[in-house]
DNA sequence: CTTGCAAACTAACGTTCGTTAGGCAAATAT
DNA sequence: ATATTTGCCTAACGAACGTTAGTTTGCAAG
């Protein structure tokens, strides 16, 4: 990926996340960028390109996160803090990528598609074994773990809607006020 | 509302919650219905109609809830419990309105966007003064209000992503299931 | 100086879009 | 029985859409 291509993926992520992928047009991309719609396709193989490279660019970067946390031999509740931490962390600092991430991805046709909810899927995963390593460990609820995971990951990505670049909250704090508030839910009293 | 047109208005949410406001064209909708694409516009003023309709009919059903919910007298975790349940039963009973009402809305343009921002507003306010109740009695931890209810909302809206009419579990359930997971987050524990 | 290449351009293509105008038939009201 | 309204139709509008073809420009390597 060529310095230029970068730039222009990026101010075109930048104005996708405004309206959406589907309600965006290759002209409103072109503009923001003082180019002709045309030349966008020196770059770009099609409008869908453009969200498939957005998407998989962030399935990748979470798909990595997760796999890390689970590698590493922690306790769950370190586990759980760094993953969320990480999620949080990915979230913010690629906070146009991730808002068309989360929001547009059903824009996507056929075997892409399928691919990423391949990927998606994996990631998902990735959480539940969290869960599973702390129901095993004794300091989680017993509970549905693909209800837990799929209600955390929620919690999480919900941050896009509100989290601004220059708000009081950095990425670490919210991830530690998220997994406070996630975690006292999930830990079994010890008393 | 004639039958005719709530008739139109359900099928139409069943095409549009599909592949989204923006993805799904006039002739989509009309399709599914058998008729024809002009036809459409001796029920509705335009395609954004529909929208606006289907956002704001859900925005009043939650409204109406939440301040039901602030009126009766209850404590702060009853009252919780309850506006989780009635919003989760709100969700399951008009899923594909649900779908849209959650996703496109961004769509909306001019007053019907701002108007409806200052509904959905009012319903956050609703759950904030929930969670206020609950620091005041004592039982709940003090927390960001906002973030809270931020949070909770998340995760109850999240249901309609993997929500099936069909499925194990039915609205009372999740809603359980839910209230348990965040209460037991959100309450101080009592040692 | 020439060649090669990347990145932009102009022009336009065929398609699909949301929407309107005007008419016709059946149901309903007077 | 007649008038009005309702619900749909056909036809078509202009605008916007994603995309392609072919060309020009500017820079870097030979």
């Amino acid at each position: 990926m060529t310095e230029r291509k970068r730039e222009i993926l990026a101010s075109s992520q930048s104005v996708l996340k405004e309206k959406g992928y589907a309600a965006t047009s290759v002209r409103d991309i072109a503009k923001a960028l003082e180019m002709e719609p045309a030349s966008l396709y020196s770059h770009f193989k099609n409008k869908e390109d453009i969200l498939k490279i957005t998407c998989f660019d962030m399935a990748d970067k979470f798909e990595l996160a997760v796999r890390e946390v689970n590698d590493i031999y922690f306790n769950a509740e370190e586990k759980l803090r760094l993953a969320i931490k990480l999620h949080v962390e990915i979230l913010t600092q690629n906070l146009d990528s991730a808002i068309i991430f989360i929001r547009d991805w059903r824009n996507l046709t056929g075997t892409a598609l399928e691919q990423f909810l391949t990927k998606r899927n994996a990631y998902e995963k990735g959480f539940r074994e969290i869960v599973q390593t702390g129901i095993d460990e004794g300091v989680f609820n017993e509970t549905d773990k693909k209800f837990a995971a799929l209600t955390i990951l929620s919690s999480v990505n919900w941050i896009v809607e509100w989290y601004k670049v220059d708000g009081k909250l950095n990425a670490e704090q919210i991830a530690d006020k998220l997994s406070n508030f996630i975690l006292s839910g999930l830990k079994k009293e010890m008393i």
